[in-house]
DNA sequence: GTCTATACGTCGATAGAC
DNA sequence: GTCTATCGACGTATAGAC
């Protein structure tokens, strides 16, 4: 979801993308970014991107190939480092840097809902992009929570009797699966479930 | 997801919906659940569906209002009492619940993939068939788990130190976000992390 | 009531002018 | 590199046949 323990993807930029071109990509990128993080996903499509930011639905093609990859980039593209906060989260365990991650988009929940739909898209046939980007995240999130995991074990925080990739996997489904019942009912027990999960997994429980 | 611990929904029919219309309804709606289980979530145009079912895509919308009250209808008598093995899950955890129902969703991913569209559309503003859908589901989900969990905690099956609401909600979210996972990768512990929660659940964890 | 035929506006994508 | 023009498919709405 928008934040994330904080994800670092910089790739060098595609052979054949010259200077002009970036800048004018990373401009419609950040006011695209604007609009989502204000107005949500609904109107979401590339025509009506495109007025807000000012060019026609072809020129969003000719800069992302489709819309499913503008999404994505729009999306990871509000994640890049220094754009958040980044909380220099030490010794945080997994579940506190989760708690940190949805406490912070509460207040960005447009991205929050573009999350999800990538996440549905890429459950489907036919959308590449959604599902590179949901493999990716998911496999990364898990791997590097489980290190810490692994870590802390070994710093007597978190329970030794454990598998550490279990805990990754579950960490992250529990914080998107209550992220979602949050923002479709205020009322749900966001914090305190995750609160629970966190005491369950020390080795004071 | 298609298939959870029995939720019961059997409503009254609609004043004026008489047998022909309701059998002609029921026919279109089974042969739409079985579209649906084979091929997924794709392909999910009104017309689409009308093309597989052998009417035209305004008879659809005759019976069921909108392609969203559609989809809704084909999840939710997809898991209709009668249509489910409908196992006497008696005394249960809810997590061993969840893992039962995961089991049984592994042969249908499409209507999984639907549940999910489902969710997703409910989060964007302008669905309302699915924002009721979504918010009941998970309402009623988590009410009828932390009634389980509380008479569990009196028996002794589950820690008596933990708030049922919170282990309620922490279930549904670990189990729908580890479906998720595990769609998109079949190599995530789904089931390694339903059973550790179990476990830390448990009185002697 | 049940259902078809038809039309409307919007969609993502693409081709080609400039 | 960006636009206009156009394409086929989409969801929805409505008129009217039966």
């Amino acid at each position: 979801m928008p934040a994330e323990p904080s994800e670092n993807a910089e790739a060098p930029r595609a052979r054949g993308a010259y200077a002009k071109g970036i800048a004018r990509r990373q401009e419609i990128l950040d006011r695209a970014i604007e609009v989502f993080a204000e107005r949500g996903a609904d109107r979401t499509s590339l025509r009506a991107i495109a007025r807000e930011v000012g060019v026609t639905h072809a020129a969003l093609t000719h800069y992302f190939g489709s819309l499913e990859e503008l999404l994505v980039a729009v999306y990871e593209e509000s994640n890049a480092p220094g754009r958040q906060p980044e909380p220099p989260t030490e010794d945080a365990t997994p579940v506190e840097m989760m708690i940190e991650s949805a406490r912070i988009n509460r207040a960005v929940p447009g991205l929050v809902q573009l999350y999800s739909t990538l996440v549905a898209a890429a459950l489907e046939e036919g959308h590449p992009a959604a599902r590179t980007f949901a493999t990716g995240r998911f496999s990364r999130l898990r791997d590097r929570l489980a290190d810490t995991v692994r870590q802390q074990q070994a710093g007597g925080r978190i329970r030794a009797d454990i598998d550490p990739d279990a805990v990754a996997a579950l960490v992250v489904a529990a914080s998107d699966g209550l992220q979602t019942q949050w923002l479709l009912d205020e009322t749900a027990p966001q914090h305190e479930a995750l609160a629970l999960l966190d005491r369950l997994l020390r080795p004071t429980g």
